[in-house]
DNA sequence: TTGTAAGCGTTATCAA
DNA sequence: TTGATAACGCTTACAA
């Protein structure tokens, strides 16, 4: 791939620079940012009262209020957040834990989230815990003095240990991308059971019975594939090769998978890939093979990739609406901190899955 | 897509849970995580000499560091990154700031940062600015108060007045993914110009002689555009179309973008996409209307995006090492962030770019 | 090498 | 409705 070098040269970007229209004498600001103090004497208040006025305005006369807010304006006030976290013991920030930072799906519900709680004066942090209970121990360890306001985890905490620190931190947590029986907290997931179960479903009301199974080999891999072995023996269907991958970072992976797939020397007429990029790449590599889909293969794939629907052949696909479901645990969280709120939001939800027939089966 | 709804029966996922073994009688962790005078106590030491046990090994003589790291281990010590922040002046937070989050190479850059940074301890905190300047103003203010111990951006940062407020942060900044002359303070990038020139060489040379561009209306869009017809002229190649595009967010803008060019009525032999999105959806778009490729049109894409390669045809395109570049700007920032570097590490650093020639051109 | 004292900027608590 | 005071947990500055 590319090399950094010195030795080539390299044309100069010629980066536009917009210069702003700055009144004439204002002074650039200054480096140390003003502090509630400076805010507080400009108003002619104590600093409790602009604290107040920020966070809690109703608390505040309006005509001091809009005083205070005027000066806040026009200094360019910020809270200081680590002031504010160290003596309220808790902050503005909450943090997002996702198993794999590339995989479009996680990045999609994080920056759906992300807007979601921004617009309510939060923070979005974002760790990655790569499918390990170590990470995802060290991820909580740091948590317990980061203090966030929140958690949202695209996945659930499986560790018994891991579960418990979270509870002792007390405060709102959502898990997705699962519907167990007993989440820590909040939750928006889906069944990832019944995801399997559906690929069964169609592939055998299709016609094919000897079925072949690719995923991931954790848990939601798992659940996936024990819906889908579930369904396949009610609908007497034979599941004849079982690829489990550990780790899926791009097509590439999907390719590989499919090889070994062959390998393996069964004959199958369909397989149920439970990830969208090992879909994609098995699709790929299928067809530069010069297998006729879905003649010779039929392929259905699990994943909101918006590049299913996109190729030619369209993959047949399991989907959900990665989109909505960071919404939603942003708006649980928002909801939850807020002490106006009516509680009446749902702290679960099941998002519905749906079988997007393509051409590949 | 999907709904939420909960008229539906789902099936509960049966979601592992690990209990490990813990040893009888011992208590669950205190809700109240350990501070430094509990560790401080137990080590029979004063706070500061943990304090400097954990930051400055070297000041501490080795029984008594040994001592208190035992303890630091047997308490789940944690330091308070809130307390730290507000008395040192600098939190262990890195900002990375992209400017699209669903971008799988600005993605892949934060990663590789985040890898590197997170190695030293720091923690990566990430936003996005979506190619705007009153959002990268609101994220520069935030920072004023958080101060992040360095901010790394995907992109370079044009307007004066964002630049002033930056340089007033006093903290390393990286400036990525284009190659200007006077870049704020530290810089990972790559030639925008030199892409077009790059990309506009081997269409000439490949026998293409009417061309068509479509890109980002914006800052780097528009760089690879003044390289990509400056060198067409050159080499007396016409640029008979250009489309721009305001965002660019799945293929789906690719396939737009290939129906309005031709909908210009112009005749072309070769598109440059200075885009990898824009490039994956006019080969889909362009297949899908029976046009031959590379015979009846010639398609040469720009980034680092892996499913290039693995399409057939192979996408030809303009690449660089996103992920090399994301690493590059984690190391700059901790080397100097180090007070024990010896401060030889670049400061700015142009990658090479690649044409890897596929079978669209 | 270790310790003492003070303070970072905010907000909880209590008082007016 | 507003204010005085103290404290959150850590690290700087200085002293021993």
């Amino acid at each position: 791939m590319a090399k950094a070098t010195d030795l080539t040269a390299h044309t100069h970007d010629a980066v536009l620079r917009l210069s702003p229209d700055r009144p004439e004498g204002v002074a650039a600001r200054p480096a140390r940012p003003p502090r509630i103090e400076d805010v507080a004497r400009k108003a002619g208040v104590s600093p409790i009262t602009v604290s107040r006025a920020l966070r809690t305005p109703d608390m505040v006369s309006p005509k001091t209020r809009d005083r205070i807010l005027q000066v806040v304006e026009a200094t360019g006030y910020w809270s200081n957040p680590h002031a504010s976290a160290l003596r309220s013991g808790r902050s503005s920030i909450v943090a997002a834990f996702v198993s794999n930072l590339l995989s479009q799906q996680y990045s999609q519900a994080v920056l759906a989230c992300a807007r979601v709680v921004e617009q309510h004066g939060y923070q979005l942090m974002v760790g990655q815990t790569s499918y390990s209970y170590s990470r995802e121990l060290s991820a909580i360890q740091s948590l317990r003095s980061l203090r966030p306001a929140a958690v949202f985890f695209t996945g659930v905490i499986e560790l018994e240990e891991n579960r418990d620190l979270l509870r002792e931190l007390d405060i709102p947590i959502v898990e997705s991308w699962a519907y167990p029986r007993d989440p820590l907290d909040m939750l928006v997931g889906f069944s990832n059971t019944d995801a399997g179960r559906l690929a069964a479903s169609h592939l055998v009301e299709r016609g094919y019975r000897r079925l072949a199974f690719m995923g991931r080999s954790g848990g939601r891999g798992a659940l996936r594939l024990s819906g889908f072995a579930e369904r396949a023996a009610e609908l007497g269907a034979e599941i004849v090769e079982t690829i489990r991958v550990e780790q899926v970072d791009s097509v590439i992976d999907g390719r590989r998978a499919y090889r070994t797939l062959l390998e393996g020397g069964h004959s199958f007429d369909a397989i149920f890939c439970a990830n969208d990029l090992l879909g994609l790449g098995a699709l790929l590599e299928a067809r530069q093979q010069g297998r006729r889909i879905p003649d010779d293969l039929a392929l259905l794939t699990f994943g909101d990739n918006d590049l299913a629907g996109e190729l030619s052949p369209r993959l047949s696909t399991i989907s959900f609406d990665s989109h909505a479901m960071g919404t939603r645990a942003g708006e649980m969280i928002v909801d939850r901190l807020d002490p106006r709120s009516d509680g009446t939001l749902a702290s679960s939800l099941c998002l519905d899955l749906e079988l997007i027939p393509g051409e590949t089966t």
